[in-house]
RNA sequence: GGAGGGGUGGCAGAGUGGUCGAAUGCGGCGGUCUUGAAAACCGUUAGGGCGCAAGCCCUCGGGGGUUCGAAUCCCUCCCCCUCCGCCA
């Protein structure tokens, strides 16, 4: 959520701002400022008649007391009257409120201004790249034979119980999975420095909410009914990522300043419908309705919410530098951002089998978008007054991509996969295949 | 799922129709005293909104209602606790 002040002082640059992203939103604008200004004065006047029935009213009580009864009735009379015309307003004023609230939380955040305006994933600008690309002596595979020949997974028995797009992990390839998932937790807790959380794999619409996965993206999302009880359905959602229920831990929270900054990483399956996206690079494991993933949240003071940037998106690439897997990264431009995001970068890994880069992280700064909409605050330290902390999110990584690039890249002419040194211990083996 | 009890400020805990945004205690912060600390004493300490400001309004789990007036009465939803049933 934009704070409205900004909107109301500043709405051309905030206008110009919006329009660098996917642009539309910000033809909003002048219909915001319209129903921000009626809002405004209907709160004003009806405030005031507050005032005058609250202070009315305490003078029938004082009556009463004095047993001046008549008197009493005759104020009771007016006071209804008053009582009425405040209804009256304040129903009007529900209304343009929800109209309000309504614009706001379906406005993206604005781009830092160190973010390279551009319409689409053309805009974006490779900061930096890491790793030697192997040389193969032969056609390296692509991840789907090499899991089909290893028996890592079977596609086609994970279609047959919940229909395509939902995986089926088999002997060594489950193990791989696992291993993977202790791999990177422990790297960011003991390396990193992040608390280790463990999260509920559904959310209330709230939560949703406060990540800006809503109201905007809700067909996106899998929502879940308890038995027949259809009026339970939309209470409970699967996350699409462990940053909905993680970045909401403190929600509605007032933090001591002292208690940032806050560092957590999270396991947790992810549930995306996919709505719309049925044929687009279905094939595989590279777009799935369900994949695990290692997630990164910070909660951070707003003057250290960039630095604070910079040094997860190293978290992240560090997964791949110790597995020795190339890979980019990437600046996203204004027009390829997520919705919350004031800055982002994507972490691509080379996946040869494939001949191209796989996004496996992204990384961003949502600044105090999100922390307005969970109301979540921390006492400033210098003054006692209460601000919004920047919240930070970062994948740390995706799973099912990385597990595409980690055996495309470890793939040999014979078909097995050596393990990367580091990930050896928690698999148990050097190698995978006969 | 059934029966009962309960949600008040950071915590504990009063308040059952009026001057209550809320006693008191603890904790926190500031001060006095002290070489320093403790103790004692004094003061201070919820959130949100509107307003240039003075100030005003809202909030006692959420929403709705009764009333001139609701923390207090009614309805409804949510959450927590105890017991029973079922169950990983």
């Amino acid at each position: 959520m934009l704070d409205v002040r900004v909107v109301r002082e500043r709405p051309d640059w905030v206008r110009e701002r919006l329009a660098s992203r996917h642009g539309g939103d910000e033809r909003f604008i002048d219909d915001l400022l319209e129903l921000d200004r009626r809002r405004r004065a209907l709160i004003a006047e009806s405030e005031g008649l507050q005032a005058e029935r609250k202070r009315a009213s305490k003078e029938i009580g004082a009556l009463m007391g004095q047993k001046r009864f008549e008197e009493a009735e005759t104020r009771k009379q007016a006071v209804r009257e008053l009582g009425d015309r405040i209804e009256s307003m304040q129903r009007e004023l529900k209304e343009v409120e929800a109209r309000f609230e309504e614009l706001m939380s379906r406005l993206p955040n604005l781009p830092h201004e160190s973010v390279p305006v551009g319409a689409d994933a053309d805009g974006n600008v490779v900061v930096r790249e890491w790793g030697e690309r192997r040389q193969f002596d032969f056609e390296p595979r692509p991840h789907t034979e090499l899991c089909e020949r290893l028996g890592l997974v079977d596609f086609a028995r994970g279609a047959k119980l919940a229909g395509s797009g939902f995986l089926l992990y088999t002997g060594w390839g489950a193990r791989l999975e696992r291993a993977l998932i202790q791999f990177l937790l422990d790297l960011h807790v003991r390396e990193h420095g992040y608390t280790e959380v463990s999260p509920p794999f559904v959310v209330g619409r709230h939560c949703m909410f406060g990540v800006g996965q809503f109201p905007k993206f809700e067909d996106q999302a899998y929502a879940v009914q308890e038995g027949l009880d259809a009026e339970t359905l939309g209470r409970l959602y699967l996350i699409p990522t462990a940053e909905a229920p993680v970045a909401n831990i403190h929600r509605e929270e007032i933090l001591a300043e002292a208690d940032l900054p806050i560092r957590y990483v999270a396991y947790s399956p992810c549930f995306r419908a996919e709505a719309g996206a049925a044929g687009v690079g279905t094939r595989g494991m590279i777009r799935v309705h369900q994949f695990d993933k290692v997630e990164l949240i910070k909660v951070v003071h707003p003057d250290h919410g960039y630095e604070e940037l910079e040094s997860m998106v190293a978290d992240a690439e560090r997964v791949l530098q110790r597995l020795g897997l190339p890979y980019r990264t990437v600046l996203l431009c204004t027009g390829d951002m997520g919705f919350a995001a004031a800055k982002t970068y994507d972490i691509e890994v080379w996946a040869p089998g494939q001949g191209q880069f796989l996004e496996v992280s992204s990384c961003s700064n949502c600044e105090d978008f999100q922390a307005r909409r969970m109301a979540l605050r921390f006492k400033s330290a210098v003054d006692g007054k209460n601000r919004f902390p920047h919240v930070l999110n970062g994948s740390g990584t995706a799973l099912a991509r990385l597990y595409v690039a980690l055996l495309e890249n470890c793939q040999q002419a014979d078909g097995r996969i050596v393990i990367p040194e580091p990930l050896r211990p928690y698999l148990g083996a050097e190698v995978i295949g006969p």
